[in-house]
DNA sequence: TTGGCTAGTATGTCTGGACATAATAAACCT
DNA sequence: AGGTTTATTATGTCCAGACATACTAGCCAA
């Protein structure tokens, strides 16, 4: 009669919440006692329930048992647009241009973020990304040149970006977002006014031992970056 | 010697593919033969590409076998900020000021997007948070009535925000972020000059049956949304 | 009262086995 | 050669049991 399985009883704990039949803060039956009533194994509830405690509903101790979280800790999961995609999944056609590709010693900003890394002089990339024809993102990137091999490749052929995901893989790092007033060089490549407000996304991509690239991404106006949760 | 359980495999799974042991697109043993490399069950092989599939950097098909992820598609995610606790992690005091508290036929564009709740007045909530007593977000609510008790809470009471974590649990909807230049209302409220840009942050909360209630927080400029990855 | 010890308990994880499911590869029949 | 059925195989899920681990609570002694 009902669906099997360890998401059907995630999905019945989720409904027993959402329904108050639990309620924030109240702690609820032991695993054992669930895998009782629904007539399974421990251990089927138990992968339910981890996935519920991953999800911030649920808090789980040892000893404790498990309770429904009382701040239920709304957590928004985005995919990092690759902007290629990202047009193309508007139904556009996706170009770009690269506007400069330099060795350059990087701005203050960008060396204070990528740390030892920025000590000599960095690769300067800078790309205007198009959607359908029309500006969509202006893309500033520095890049650290000790992660190149030796003969460098040619990114007049390649663009960085792919050749970044091809050859570093499970790099960390971290991404933040802000609004901004549209500077000078920005506001003339994306054919705005100066300080018209835009979406600002800042990413420094670390390696093993030093920063490998630091992307700072002008969206043109009107940008929405949006998820359901 | 070696870390024991699920995740030591996970970690090792990444590091051979930091390492380019095994390369994007290639295919990796089966879980059975990992299983007899570590020396455990196929079981904790199983949880342990599980987890990286989930994380973006495995994909797995049956019977094809499980590859690296050609595009490690590389995804953040953040706890939606309570903008109290976000004030208090920067070790300032939280304040706010209850500027409005209506019942209003709903704007247009925040009539779009509830939908069949906006069709009569809203309760509309203006509020103004501080940290250290400077203006920190400028929020603005508008409320479903139908979800409210027949004696309904006394918001000079209980603030909205409260009174909606504790009574309305496990509600979908969906979260998005923009810049924006600041309206009069805003930049008044905020101190700031008009069309300075800003960070604005909408959000809208469905029910079983109908909206609930749709958010449009605007951070004082300087904000930056962080998150690593 | 305070501090430390101890027993009990719920979750965390692992095992070795089993069957289900989906997708590929091979065999088969036009 | 081309399309269809069949066999194979890797992952997905489940089970019953076991032990590890961390936490609570109660007990006892200083």
């Amino acid at each position: 009669m009902m669906a099997q399985g360890w998401e059907a009883i995630r999905d019945e704990v989720k409904r027993r919440i959402r329904v108050r039949d639990w309620t924030p803060g109240s702690i609820i039956p032991t695993e054992a006692e669930l895998a009782q009533e629904f007539g399974c194994a421990r251990g089927t509830v138990n992968r339910a329930l981890i996935d519920l405690a991953r999800a911030g509903v649920l808090e789980r101790r040892r000893k404790a048992g498990t309770r429904v979280a009382l701040l239920p800790v709304r957590q928004a999961h985005f995919a990092i647009p690759v902007i290629r995609a990202e047009i193309a999944a508007r139904g556009q056609i996706a170009t770009h241009q690269l506007l400069a590709l330099d060795r350059v010693p990087p701005p203050v900003p960008v060396a204070a973020r990528m740390g030892r890394a920025a000590e000599g002089h960095l690769i300067y990339v800078e790309t205007l990304f198009l959607a359908d024809g029309r500006p969509f993102a202006h893309e500033a990137r520095w890049l650290n040149p000790a992660v190149l091999p030796d003969p460098s490749p040619d990114f007049a052929e390649i663009s960085v970006n792919e050749w970044l995901v091809a050859n570093v893989a499970l790099a960390t790092g971290d991404i933040a977002f802000a609004a901004e007033g549209a500077d000078a060089r920005v506001a003339q490549v994306l054919g705005i006014a100066l300080g018209t407000p835009i979406f600002v996304t800042e990413r420094l991509t670390r390696g093993a031992e030093a920063a490998i690239t630091f992307v700072r991404l002008s969206h043109a106006p009107g940008y929405r970056m949006q998820t359901a949760l």
